[in-house]
Parts: C-alpha cells; structure tokens; sequence
DNA sequence: GTTAAAGTACGAAAAAATTCGTAGAAAAAC
DNA sequence: GTTTTTCTACGAATTTTTTCGTACTTTAAC
C-alpha cells in the first residue's frame, strides 16, 4: 500500500527506524538482534512491525532474495524535526527556548559543543531578517 | 489508590496536566471547556481521564464539595525533565547537543532569547580561547 | 532425499490508551 | 415541589499499539 503522507512512527517504530538509520539496509534479523541487546523481542513481533512499517511508508523494503532487506524511508534530521515539533509544543508548551535552556542546564557539555552552540547564535543573531 | 512510583503520563494526561499547571486547581469542567478550545472531547472522557491520574497520583482531587478540585501532584520541571530524557535517548539516541541545535535551528530566537542562551553558555565554563 | 533451520505471511490475541453511555445523586432553576 | 441542569461513578466499547502463534516456503545441513 502507498501512502502519500506518512505517519509519525510509535514508539516500537522509532526504535526500529534508530536501528534502520544507523545501519543501513538490513534484514530482520539483524534489527531483532540489535533490539535483543536492549530487551527480549520475539522475531515474529519484529517481522510484523517492520511489515506494517513498510506499509506505512516508514521504510522500503527489497524481496528479491528471501531475507528482506529493509530500510528507512524516512530521513532522520526529518523525523527528529517533526517529533521535535510535537514534542515541544506538548511538553514545553510550544516554548523551544524553555526546552534548549533544560536540555543545556542538564548536560555536561564540552568547549567544543558550546562553541559550536555559540557559533549557531552568532549565525542567528547576524542574519535574522528572513523567516 | 497511593502508589508510590509515580508513572510518566500518558499524551492525554499530559494535555490535562498542562491546564493544571498553568490555572491551578480547577474542576473537571473548567478543564475540558479549556481542551475543547483545541479539539472536541467529551465531558466524561475528561472526567474519567482526571479520576484516572488522581488514581496514578498524576493528580490530587478534593471531594469535599460536590464538584471535585483537581491540581497536580507532579511538578512541570520535572516532568519536563523526565519526559526530555526519555525524548532524548529514543529519538535523539542519547545527544542532548544534537537536540538543541535542531531545536535552536528550527526556532527564530529573538535577541533577548539568544542573550539568555549565551548567558547560560557563558555560566557553563566556557571562559576558553582553545582550538 | 530427508531433516532441520530460517524466512515470510497473516490473523488474532493481548495490552495500553481513549472515548463514551448510562445511572444516580446533588444542586439550581423555575 | 417539580423539573432541569450539573456533577460523579463506573463499566464497557473502541481504537491504537504491541506481541505472538501457526502455517507454509525456501534454503542449508546431513
């Protein structure tokens, strides 16, 4: 089935994806695998969400050969964008600055990610005329 | 019911808990009058809901009058905290910094916002010339 | 060639989350 | 005082998400 607007994943979904985007094509079993290292997942439940995964448009799948090989449909910077969207406006109220100022107060960070923090503000205090 | 591990609320508990945080202890009614400004649901949906999270201990009730005084019995920074933690690990694979700049990217930022980010910078140890 | 192992398909059970209908009590309106 | 409105209680239907069992096919091992 092809569905012209892909969904947002669940929570199973992005764990798969996470896999799907760090690995590349993959069969199932590989993603089972990496998921087994983190918690018990059956196969069948593995194969399943993938299937539905593929039907959503979350992921393509080649069946030329008997294992399946499947990968991400969706890019990952995208994705991350569209959760991020939500996510701040149900938890932070639509408020980014609120959500940057926790994520920054509860990480360590190091010089070299805080430069490069200063260097995005610079970036965005010079030019802030379009958008 | 006490429990004594407050669960993470659930999408719908959370749109309730953020009338609750911005208005303080208010009715059943007073809440879902606020969702249906959003989108349509129902009086004994919301009803329900809110005597699920008192039950959870999202939420304290007073019954003494006939209609029920609902207020929060978690606090927003933490909820917040924890629900960014959880975000962080599953959609941005654990990097906070990655989080940030998409959001700070993603957000036009007035200048008094970017003056606060730099501010915090700065208070993070960052009085470094290196590289 | 037979057996075992590894795959997919797929329905359906199970679990989690959401929504709602109905009953009954209390308060308000008339 | 009767009727109407407003509230809670609560079971249950619905929807969404997750998990799994079983059947069947193909490949690998023996």
């Amino acid at each position: 089935m092809n569905h012209n607007n892909i969904p947002k994943p669940t929570e199973s979904e992005l764990e798969i994806l996470q896999v799907l985007w760090q690995y590349g094509p993959v069969s199932v079993r590989f993603v089972n695998d990496k998921l087994n290292e983190e918690r018990e997942v059956g196969y069948t439940t593995t194969l399943k969400l993938m299937q539905i995964m593929a039907d959503k448009g979350l992921a393509v799948r080649n069946t030329e050969s008997r294992t399946h090989i499947y990968e991400a449909a969706v890019s990952e910077a995208d994705t991350q964008m569209r959760l991020l969207q939500k996510f701040v406006d149900t938890t932070f109220r639509g408020s980014a600055m609120k959500l940057v100022m926790q994520a920054l107060g509860n990480h360590t960070a190091s010089p070299e990610e805080l430069d490069e923090i200063r260097a995005l503000i610079e970036k965005m205090g010079s030019d802030n005329d379009d958008e």
